[in-house]
DNA sequence: GCAAAAATGATAGTAATACTATTATATTTG
DNA sequence: CAAATATAATAGTATTACTATCATTTTTGC
């Protein structure tokens, strides 16, 4: 996968971005280093002048490639599902029962990410943290329908389309298949963070893992015989 | 419940403020009126400069009863679950069987808020838009762990914690007690999200609502025999 | 190899934000 | 009625989130 992935390009819509940062050096730093700096002081604090001192140029260099902080975050999370998305269809592919699909796509969006694929500038386990603790900030904005509008949340959307229809294949009579994705793709999210700043309203652990949970929580909630059938 | 509620204070936890808000007009009238404008422009846009001019009153006067508008934002955070709790528990009490005191419990923390109770200032059905749009904004900061051991998450984090206990008394094999209720609360609100502005990967619409989503979850999950049990 | 084009950098400027500090004026209370 | 307290007014600061302009460097197409 490591291999394959270093020939793909993650398509992220274009409207997200000016300039894409994929075309140039200094767009790869750019993203290699909001990525750090916004891990370290957080995306309230960070600041297209903070990351300009961080790669040694300018801020209104930056300002040529994302019209605002916001974009960039918008462009890193689009990144962020589209690399979740390659990796939960590559690991669905093929798999001939839809239970075993289901077990896998939901590992795939529940797990730690534990190792930096770095085939690129772009750490995925810093940015996984990125997504745990800013990714809801993206969406929750005024302009948050005018935006959904332009498509900037495309990706995301897919994603959790692709796990309905997952869930649907094991039981079509269960009625909540978009929300019961939804909630498991956010829910995961929100397990990690409880798991590192309130550890006293989660039962995950290091012994328990928001993956064990949700699947858990999605078996038996597909398996019974009285599930919210048609 | 209207009337005991008019007698009754909702208990915020006192650090929060320099002043407390209920104790003068001025308070009441910051509380009233922030509620309107972080629903009308979001919290993002919000200032205390604004709402100055809205209760016709100075930005300097506001800073005296909170230190920043994010001090503000965790009043109205807490003000809210303190008064869902006192629902809940009002809700529940008396209530014989382990399995209805869980569907009430549920019924309170995922329900869409319609009256405005309006036995103060305080308007919940636009406070709960607030919860909605806003609240995770309260916690995904730098500074959620000093702000954690300040105890300016306590309310939410004991109404966690009172669920997890009904689930645990409809179940007592359950693994995920309080996993399963941070994911109930956190997750209705998204549902509530997803219904106004990603409706298309949610199955909540007119008909269907956030709380039978989760009344249904909840039920298959615990009533299976194999459901995790320890 | 060079000129034109494109990309980047430097500097300046703006309105707004998120405050703090000080002083003045009301209002309450003992 | 004086003292204490609350509120209002004003000013000031560093930072933010940009825009605009111009200079310099790098790339490219011939």
């Amino acid at each position: 996968m490591i291999n394959l992935l270093s020939n793909l390009k993650i398509a992220v819509p274009d409207k997200i971005y000016i300039k894409d940062p994929e075309s140039s050096d200094l767009g790869k730093r750019i993203i290699e280093h909001s990525i750090l700096l916004i891990d370290e002081i957080g995306f309230d604090s960070f600041t297209f002048k903070k990351l300009g001192v961080k790669i040694g140029s300018n801020e209104s260099s930056i300002y040529r490639y994302f019209e605002s902080k916001h974009k960039l975050l918008l462009y890193l999370t689009s990144w962020y599902w589209a690399w979740i998305e390659y990796q939960m269809v590559f690991a669905t592919h093929n798999v001939p029962s839809n239970d075993e699909k289901l077990l896998k796509a939901i590992e795939v969006v529940t797990r730690t990410i534990k190792e930096d694929v770095t085939y690129t500038h772009i750490n995925e386990v810093i940015l996984n943290r990125i997504i745990v603790n800013e990714y809801s900030k993206s969406y929750l904005t005024k302009e948050v329908d005018s935006e959904n509008k332009e498509g900037y949340f495309e990706v995301y959307k897919r994603l959790i389309k692709r796990i309905s229809e997952i869930i649907q294949n094991v039981n079509k009579d269960y009625k909540f298949p978009l929300s019961l994705a939804s909630t498991v793709v956010e829910g995961a999210l929100h397990q990690h963070f409880l798991k590192s700043h309130f550890s006293s309203i989660t039962d995950c652990d290091k012994n328990v893992t928001p993956t064990e949970f949700f699947i858990n929580l999605t078996q038996n909630v597909l398996k019974t015989t009285s599930n919210g059938s048609k």
